[in-house]
DNA sequence: CAATTTCACTTGCTTTTTACAAGTTAAATT
DNA sequence: AATTTAACTTGTAAAAAGCAAGTGAAATTG
């Protein structure tokens, strides 16, 4: 069995396919592609961890995470991620000297890939300090975390 | 509210924490960076898509796939992804001169991960060319997709 | 069965990216 | 008015990636 681009449908079920036309030099539109284009190192990756599970949101809060991320690059990010619409940049209300990070909508909407990295290292890591109620309500009420992590990200 | 480490438990629920003790310099099991560190760069990604999602599983294959991924470069995360326990190396059975690259099964719990990556790019990619059967079934019946991707690679 | 081809790399070198340290600028605090 | 805080920018060294060519073992070809 190998799989075709153009899926069939078939008693409401898709044919998996190889998602790519053979004939097709590149997939333009390939998704894992597009994911790698907006988010797609490690750094990004960690600073979406720091908006999205540690409530971090500063500049300093970045650098200052212990990843030993350089400030530089730290810059470099943020502005990518922000130019990609994943990251939103404004003054703080208390303190117009500085800004605060968010995640967009479509940064928001990472959250169920971030779970499900978490999930996976939770389980390959041996070192994993990954919380064993997170784990828990990951795997046995995963609706009710994120929404309980969406209200925590509103109320930043 | 924000959020403690030790996550306390309250009528069954977790309370969302900032997943790191703010006196631990760092989280030395951090999920994110354990899954930065066993398959996190842009062309680790392609590989593990490939092998998914591609039926790619010979090492010309890669090179040939598109992408433009260098020759030294492939066989540097190649062995990466084998020592990390992610894909296995094995010689073909019928060509004993080639190997045959696959998911192990911690490869193949990325899984999940990938498919909301992909989720998350045909979203909010407006050239995406993620096939709209495809969209439609991860949307609808993820866990019947779920399935007959894991049957693909298991017949492979 | 000797010569060629295929396959999966490795090596050497150039270019690009990252890391580290120091400097800048504007606003807020002392 | 002078110092500090915050968010960067700049310059340079080190590391990683990209590119082209080469290697060695097994399979195929003439």
């Amino acid at each position: 069995m190998h799989l075709t681009f153009f899926l069939q449908v078939e008693s409401g079920q898709v044919k998996i396919p190889s998602m790519v036309d053979k004939k097709t030099q590149s997939w333009a539109g390939c998704p894992v592609r597009f994911g790698m284009s907006q988010f797609g190192d490690k750094w990004s990756f960690l600073i979406i961890r720091d908006l999205m599970f540690k409530g971090r949101k500063y500049y300093n809060e970045f650098l200052e995470a212990g990843e030993g991320i350089s400030t530089n690059i730290l810059a470099s990010r943020l502005a990518d991620l922000e130019r990609n619409g994943i990251v939103s940049k404004t003054q703080d209300t208390v303190k117009r000297s500085k800004y605060v990070y968010a995640l967009t909508e479509k940064g928001i909407a990472l959250m169920p890939m971030m779970l499900a990295m978490i999930d996976w290292a939770e389980k390959y890591d041996p070192e994993t300090e990954v919380p064993v109620e997170f784990a828990q309500q990951l795997r046995e009420q995963p609706e009710q975390l994120r929404q309980q992590l969406l209200m925590s990200l509103e109320n930043d």
